[in-house]
DNA sequence: AAGGTTTCCAACCGCATTCCT
DNA sequence: GAGGAATGCGGTTGGAAACCT
């Protein structure tokens, strides 16, 4: 069904501000608004929403027109699961940036180190799986506690299934269905685990989160349809690295 | 097979910030 | 510098798909 709203189209034109009145369409985007919202960004280029909106001849807001065109259209969106490494990456930015000290929690900033992914897209993740475990674990997911069960005991096992994947992968290479891409995990991001730090409660956090031993490494936080670029890894792992060393006394 | 429940994610909303005149 | 428009951001919602009973 389609679904329509009064609204209005304000787009100033050589100093000449223009108002209508139409009506607005909302709701999930047919192929033709894209193919058409597509067209029009490839011809003008991003910006001036508006005005996309506009002339484009979508009946669309042009926030909904941005927000389609990063989250979907733009050709550098990547599709499929967060990786095994975009989840790590996720943990450990997230506690650089997403804790208690930071006026609000910048997923877009997040967002800038995992290419192809956007804010919304870690925004579902992070409220989804993350979320979702703190609740099981019956723990704010900004508690301390959830934070040292993040650190000792998933993080550590989540470095441990990147490495055995590549270890059991010839030639340090790593195949995902039909894509075979190097990968650099740098152990240096593995906390300190033993025995006296990890944090158990009641179940142990990797049952609590399904995490499997002797799993391929699509454990709770959905993982399954492996995509990664090479360049990705380095640059964002070397750029995490930095962090830590910069953060000596940091909340990781 | 049917109905209920849960999960996932695209899209919306409101507010904040930045840009432009 | 002021005011309004455009853009960006995080939180929330709605509905389709998947899963369970």
């Amino acid at each position: 069904m389609e679904v329509y709203e009064r609204g209005f189209f304000s787009i100033s034109e050589s100093g000449h501000q223009i108002e209508e009145v139409m009506d607005v369409r909302k709701g999930q985007w047919t192929e033709e608004e894209d193919s058409m919202l597509k067209a029009y960004v490839t011809l003008h280029g991003e910006g001036r929403w508006n005005s996309v909106a506009r002339f484009s001849g979508l009946r669309r807001t042009g926030k909904s027109c941005r927000l389609r065109w990063l989250n979907y259209l733009r050709p550098a969106v990547r599709r499929g699961s967060i990786t095994l490494e975009e989840q790590l990456l996720i943990i450990q930015l997230h506690s650089i940036w997403g804790n208690s000290m930071e006026p609000c929690l910048r997923w877009s900033k997040i967002a800038e180190h995992l290419p192809g992914r956007t804010d919304n897209e870690i925004k579902n993740y992070w409220r989804t799986k993350v979320q979702k475990q703190a609740k099981k674990l019956e723990c704010d997911v900004n508690s301390p506690k959830f934070r040292d069960a993040l650190r000792y005991e998933y993080t550590p096992r989540l470095i441990e299934q990147i490495s055995r994947a590549k270890h059991e992968s010839p030639s340090g290479q790593l195949t995902y269905g039909n894509e075979t891409e190097s990968v650099q995990v740098d152990q240096s991001l593995l906390p300190e685990s033993s025995s006296e730090t990890q944090v158990t409660y009641g179940s142990t956090v990797a049952e609590t989160w399904g995490i499997d031993e002797q799993s391929n490494g699509n454990g709770w936080l959905g993982g399954g349809d492996y995509w990664m670029e090479s360049e990705w890894c380095e640059e964002n792992i070397w750029f995490l690295q930095q962090q830590l060393y910069d953060d000596e006394d940091g909340v990781i």
